[in-house]
DNA sequence: TTCACAATCACGCGGCGTCAAGGTAT
DNA sequence: GATACCTTGACGCCGCGTGATTGTGA
């Protein structure tokens, strides 16, 4: 069981954020100290790092609920209704689209920063002319 | 000159957003109508398209308009002082770094989107056993 | 006159940052 | 008893979305 300061730390997220992902029921410690410290496991440190990887996607609190809970459901074997499966294969297409969005967004912004670098090298090449 | 919603259509931008790019000074239209429209030249455009593809580099509105401002400055020729031409070559460090990070985190989206793809396939290999 | 388009409020939301005031304890 | 860590409010900010109401005129 570790305290949110530690996780905080070794997730590389905000307390502040991990409260908030609390608050909304996106990751909920397991438990809580006598003093109400909040205490996570290592699965809900996982699901955290979950989290974190998802966002540039740009999910919903709902989808990304529904997204990391199916997940760890999975992962502890638990058996998969139809239903939830075409809700996971709907998820995965729009993750795989939104990945493809964010690949484009990166490449266009690079050709910013090379003309930003171009442009700097070149003033000051001409100022030392 | 061309009116807000040809401009929003052609920028894939939303009229919103360019109004508010207007409020904050990042992107002000060149003139306005008698009646008050706003009036948005060639150039006012590709800065809007510009700031767009800064976007994913999440620069904080001052930085946006210091860039596009040099940038255009220089597009048009004019002379850059070395202070100006300074804060350029970090700004294009800065959005070096930014790509870089962004890369990981897609890079982080991408595993997860694979493992969510391969778990509703097996999932669906699993029932149809 | 009508109709598409535009303008300015103004409120709302997500995802936190950032105090403030106060309990808890490896 | 001091100190580091934690708690729950509560307000603020950014980047817009979303009406509502009113004015403009390619």
């Amino acid at each position: 069981m570790h305290q949110i300061g530690e996780v905080a730390q070794s997730a590389g997220l905000s307390l502040r954020t991990i409260r908030y992902y609390d608050e909304v029921g996106i990751v909920v410690p397991a438990g809580r100290s006598a003093g109400g410290y909040r205490l996570y496991t290592d699965q809900d440190i996982e699901r955290l790092l979950l989290v974190k990887d998802m966002k540039p996607l740009e999910f919903s609190l709902d989808e990304i609920r529904e997204i990391v809970t199916a997940l760890d459901a999975m992962a502890r074997g638990n058996p998969v209704n139809s239903k939830r499966q075409a809700r996971l294969e709907q998820f995965a297409t729009a993750g795989e689209e939104r990945c493809a969005a964010l690949r484009e967004r990166l490449q266009a912004a690079q050709r910013v920063v090379e003309t930003l670098r171009a442009n700097s090298a070149r003033s000051a090449t001409a100022r030392s002319r």
